[in-house]
RNA sequence: GGCGCGGUAGCUCAGGUGGUUAGAGCGUUGGAUUCAUAACCCAAAGGUCGGGGGUUCAACUCCCCCCCGCGCUACCA
């Protein structure tokens, strides 16, 4: 393995148009904070950066939503998650936002650089306009009827409804959501970078270089996205919030968010420097002593090839840092690339996928606020459970059980017992230890090796078998105590008793290192009952942490027990939520512009039998059916396979539109259109008469 | 449909360049114990390692096919 000098790690940039749930925590910053948190006990150096995310059409989006200014939804939200990630122990040393100056100003760079090497490609396409708005208007500003599924209100660049991508060419009688008007084509010019120049280079570095020490879903889904082939990529979209685009006659133009936001992690590493160089700290929150620091310096930490860079994300950002923007760096020219992407995958709550809009989450701050001063249970639990290799679940009663059986009764009831005797025993000082018995000697050898497999396991981004781990050196405090039985011989043998307290005190002492980057609060709240300084990874494993006669603080529990009715709440809220944000009348789309009689009677709809019906090959959307429209006997498609199987549909009536124009699709044509009705839950149903009526029953 | 990742004890998950009795935690059962938030400690029960083929002296581990879950992707006129 290769020797680095210094350590830069990043956390996925929260993208700030709403709250941040637990799964994110779990995908992410929890993992990424254990791990700098050993690399500072290391005493390596590391800077640990993250910030907002604050560009893109989703937050002018939800300013819209909440009726109000993108720049409002970007300060509350940035706050708001800045605020949770401290409450919660994530320590960056510097915690930015995409919309500072400084950012702006290193992405435009970035930008220029690659323009002025020639690297990027100019392409003038036809895009959709606002007139009134005097705006091209971004894909989700678009509406329109889904060509696929007919959905009336499908977005330019989704349809919600049957989950197709679509650019906004695709619909069917677009309307711009900002006006309301037709929206007109009109020519614009935009940059793209050609991805598939990189292909060679990105095969040298992933698939050969990174083939043993990537995690397999990362790997795999790189090189599932190699293999595919690449393509040129947009860099820039006609938008007004965002990064200008720094060329004359870009008027309207920013860059594409997804080339901005990891540059993120550049400026925030390079407004740390200038900050703690100048003093004045505003975003800079060092969490070690970084010297003295020039404004320069974050060079090093992004362009020097003895610096190993890390980036923790969850697995949706898997092809931004692995194919996008070691591109951009790769071509810029002067950059790293990151060694490693322990991407997760992603936390599902109560059997549910976690969805803030859905309602179906458990948010930072909602934590927060339902339990105070538990900030370590949620990163144990989380931390017990993570991602790594496959989805995981959280339960309430999973996060219950692993603070009733492991945090109270394994670690916080072992450090209790060893004080507690002392504190009977020994007036609170740590006793004598005498000669050592061969149990003793035992324990002191565990203990001596358990560091090593704590970090073993991090150095792999095994989470949670360095969690596991760490819970093992309790368990062998607590064995080590059932084994020696100290309080049958108090009376006897007080020398005896004072090795065994002695030798389970420094357990404890020992566990305060190595919890501290899981559980930093835990692990401060031992070495205060300790009476002792925090110490660093190196001193893990030692037996001489406290000396003899070392006067011990107060002590009191580390972690209290989660009743019955705490866990049943939080169910019933969930379940509360969940129903508060999905009405039984869902989002309702609103009323199309007016037509006329003779507009409605250019469609011939009409009722026709299914005679035949067979899924198509190698769709799973499609199904050819065979329908005698009274005139003919036509083959129609219909995206209904996932709601209907060829057996059921056969015999059926159906509603279809029998002039519209014919279409192939997967090699096949459909003439004609079948009508279905979507459900809340986005169930498709047929339309069909009420009685039987003859094949050709004209509908008006 | 294509591609990627996964399918191991009741639950949550480890593991393996193929090789003696397949692991952990929780849960269950039994025992021991009382210093400790009735917690700790010991022990046991519990798995045809998704299904079916194949390669091999030997496969849960390699190969092929199939099934299921998740993700990306194509198709819903």
């Amino acid at each position: 393995m290769k020797a680095f000098k210094r350590h830069t790690v990043t956390a996925a940039l929260p993208y700030a148009n709403g709250p941040k749930h637990i799964g994110h925590l779990a995908g992410a910053y929890i993992p990424a904070d254990v791990y700098v948190r050993y690399l500072r006990s290391l005493e390596k150096d590391v800077i640990f950066v993250c910030g907002s995310d604050e560009h893109g059409t989703a937050i002018p989006n939800q300013a819209v939503k909440e009726n109000t200014t993108p720049r409002a939804i970007i300060d509350k939200y940035h706050v708001q998650m800045r605020d949770c990630f401290k409450a919660l122990g994530i320590a960056f040393d510097v915690y930015h936002r995409t919309s500072e100056p400084i950012h702006h100003k290193t992405s435009q760079e970035i930008f220029l650089t690659l323009f002025n090497k020639g690297l990027l490609t100019e392409e003038v396409s036809e895009q959709y306009y606002d007139a009134d708005a005097k705006a091209f208007l971004a894909d989700r500003y678009i509406v329109g009827t889904c060509p696929k599924c007919g959905h009336p209100n499908a977005y330019g660049d989704q349809c919600e409804k049957c989950g197709s991508s679509l650019s906004p060419r695709d619909l069917i009688n677009p309307r711009s959501t900002l006006t309301g008007n037709v929206p007109v084509l009109r020519e614009t010019k935009h940059w793209y970078l050609p991805l598939e120049n990189y292909e060679g280079w990105l095969r040298e570095w992933i698939l050969k270089g990174h083939a043993t020490d990537w995690k397999t879903n990362v790997f795999g889904q790189c090189k599932s996205w190699i293999d595919a082939g690449l393509q040129p990529r947009a860099m820039t979209r006609d938008l007004d919030w965002g990064i200008k685009v720094p060329l004359p006659n870009a008027e309207g133009k920013v860059l594409y968010v997804w080339f901005d936001a990891p540059i993120g992690y550049v400026s925030a590493t390079r407004a740390f420097f200038e900050e703690v160089s100048s003093g004045k700290l505003e975003f800079a929150q060092p969490q070690r002593d970084f010297g003295t620091v020039k404004a320069d310096d974050w060079k090093k930490y992004w362009q020097d090839e003895e610096t190993k860079l890390v980036h923790f994300i969850g697995k949706d950002n898997i092809v931004f840092h692995c194919i996008i923007f070691p591109i951009m760096l790769h071509a810029h020219g002067e950059f790293i690339v990151p060694d490693n992407v322990p991407a997760n995958e992603f936390m599902n709550l109560e059997g549910d996928k976690m969805s803030t809009s859905r309602g179906w989450s458990i948010e930072m701050h909602e934590y927060l606020e339902d339990f105070p001063g538990k900030p370590d249970v949620l990163r144990y639990c989380l931390l017990a459970n993570l991602p790594e290799t496959k989805d995981s679940e959280f339960t309430w009663k999973d996060f219950q059980s692993r603070n009733n059986n492991e945090l109270v009764a394994i670690l916080g009831n072992f450090v209790n017992r060893a004080l507690v005797l002392t504190q009977k025993y020994f007036d609170n000082k740590v006793p004598a230890k005498g000669t050592l018995q061969p149990a003793d000697i035992a324990a002191l050898e565990s203990l001596k090796g358990q560091p090593a497999r704590i970090a073993q396991a991090l150095e792999l981004y095994k989470f949670r078998e360095a969690t596991a781990a760490l819970m093992d050196l309790a368990r062998l405090g607590n064995k080590y105590l059932a084994d020696t039985e100290p309080w049958k011989l108090h009376k006897t043998d007080p020398d005896r008793v004072a090795t065994i307290l002695h030798v389970a005190l420094q357990i404890v002492a020992n566990l305060a290192i190595a919890a501290e980057p899981f559980l930093p609060f835990s692990a401060a709240r031992i070495n205060e009952m300790l009476n002792l300084q925090s110490r660093l990874w190196k001193d893990a494993g030692s037996d001489s942490l406290l000396a003899e006669g070392h006067a011990l603080g107060v002590s009191g529990l580390l972690f209290e027990k989660i009743e019955d009715s705490v866990i049943e709440k939080q169910l019933e809220k969930l379940h509360a939520k969940k129903k508060l944000m999905n009405p039984v009348v869902a989002e309702l789309t609103p009323l199309k512009s007016e037509i006329t009689f003779d507009d409605f009677a250019k469609l011939d709809i009409r009722v026709g039998k299914v005679l035949s019906a067979e899924k198509m090959e190698k769709s799973n959307k499609l199904l050819k059916l065979l329908v005698d429209t009274g005139v003919d006997k036509r083959t129609v498609l219909s995206g209904i396979a996932l709601h209907y199987t060829a057996e059921e549909m056969v015999g059926k009536q159906v509603t279809l539109i029998a002039n519209l124009a014919p279409r192939k699709m997967m090699g096949i044509e459909s003439q004609g259109m079948i009508l279905m009705a979507e459900d809340a839950d986005g169930k498709l149903r047929l339309l069909q008469p009420n009685e039987v009526v003859m094949p050709g029953a004209v509908v008006s």
